[in-house]
DNA sequence: TCCCAATTTGTAATCATTACATATTTACAA
DNA sequence: TTGTAAATATGTAATGATTACAAATTGGGA
C-alpha cells in the first residue's frame, strides 16, 4: 500500500512504458494528491507549471497508467470520473455534503458470494455514500442541537 | 425483493407521484426487464409502442423514480449509466466479455468498516468485473483446451 | 547529425445529458 | 359539461466530458 513514486517508476519501466516528462508529472501528481482527483483537477493544477500541457495528453496518460495497472478508475457518480494511485483493494465513501471521497479498509475476503462461484473476478469496487463526520458535526452546530 | 408492478404503483401513490401513462410504462418496462437497461434501451424499446415518446421524458421519469426510491442508478462504467428496479442491497457483476450485468447476494452486514464508525451511510454499492461462466466456457471451447 | 518512431499538442467531432420553451394532459371548480 | 391553472410531456438547442485525428515535437539509435 502507499506506493512510492520510485516504486511506480520501476513498475512502469518493467512494462516498457517510457517515462516521459508529462507521464512522470502526472504520476507524481497522483502520488501527492490522493484525493481521487478528476481529469480537470489534474490538468488545471499541472498546467500551472507545465504551460504547454494539453488535456488530451492527460487523458492519454491516465489511460496508459490504468492499463498498466498503477492507477484505478473510480466511478461513484455517473457525472464524474476520478483516478486513484492506490490500486490495492479498499472501499470508497463519498460525502454527499462536501463531496470528499474517503478511503476505508474492508475485508474483501468476506465479500465472497456463492452466486459468483463460477465467475472469474478481476475487479472489485465498493462505493458508499452518505455524510462524513465533519459535515455531520457542522449540521449539528448549525441546528444548535446536540445528538441525532 | 422482486417488487411487483402493483406494489410499486402503490409506493408512488403514497409519495404523491402522479401515475401518468408514460411513467407507468417506464415502470412496467423496468419490472419486466431486469437486465439493468440504459436510457437508450428503455427509450428505443418503449418508442416502438409509444410513438410520441421523447427521450427527455424518459430522463425526467427516471430521475423522479430514483428520487422516489423505487429505482437505483448503476455506475459500473463511467461511459454508461444503468437503471435497476431492485433497490434492496445486492451486488453487481459485469462481464467484460459479453457486457451482461449479473445480480449477486452478499451479506452487507459484514461490510462494516471500523474506518466508517462516525459516518452516516445512506447508499452501498458493490461492483465486480470479470468473466461470466458462459463466456468462460466459450473461451475454453474456442481454445479446445480443458481447464485453466 | 540524421531519421524514425513515440509522444504530445490543438482542434474538431461525438455523444450522453441537461436546459428550456412550447404543447398536451390532468385535476378540479363553476 | 366547460374553463382554467398546474402538472406533465415533447422537441430542439445547449452543454460538457471524452475521443478522434492530423500535425508538431521530442528522443534515442545509426
Ligand atoms: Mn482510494
Ligand atoms: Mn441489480
Ligand atoms: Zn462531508
Ligand atoms: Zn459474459
Amino acid at each position: 500500500m502507499k506506493p512510492s513514486f520510485e516504486e511506480l517508476k520501476e513498475k512502469l519501466k518493467q512494462r516498457n512504458i517510457h517515462l516521459s516528462y508529462q507521464r512522470l508529472r502526472v504520476l507524481e501528481y497522483l502520488v501527492q494528491n490522493r484525493c481521487h482527483p478528476t481529469v480537470e483537477q489534474i490538468f488545471s493544477d499541472l498546467q500551472k507549471s507545465i504551460s504547454t500541457l494539453s488535456k488530451t495528453t492527460v487523458y492519454n496518460i491516465l489511460k496508459i497508467l490504468v492499463e498498466a495497472g498503477v492507477v484505478r478508475v473510480i466511478t461513484i457518480e455517473d457525472y464524474e470520473t476520478r483516478y486513484d494511485i492506490e490500486v490495492e483493494n479498499h472501499g470508497h465513501f463519498k460525502c454527499k455534503s462536501c463531496g470528499t471521497i474517503y478511503d476505508f479498509n474492508i475485508n474483501f475476503d468476506l465479500l465472497n458470494s456463492a452466486d459468483l462461484k463460477n465467475f472469474k473476478i478481476s475487479d472489485k469496487n465498493v462505493y458508499f455514500k452518505g455524510i462524513c463526520p465533519r459535515c455531520l458535526s457542522n449540521i449539528n452546530e448549525t441546528n444548535e442541537v446536540k445528538g441525532d
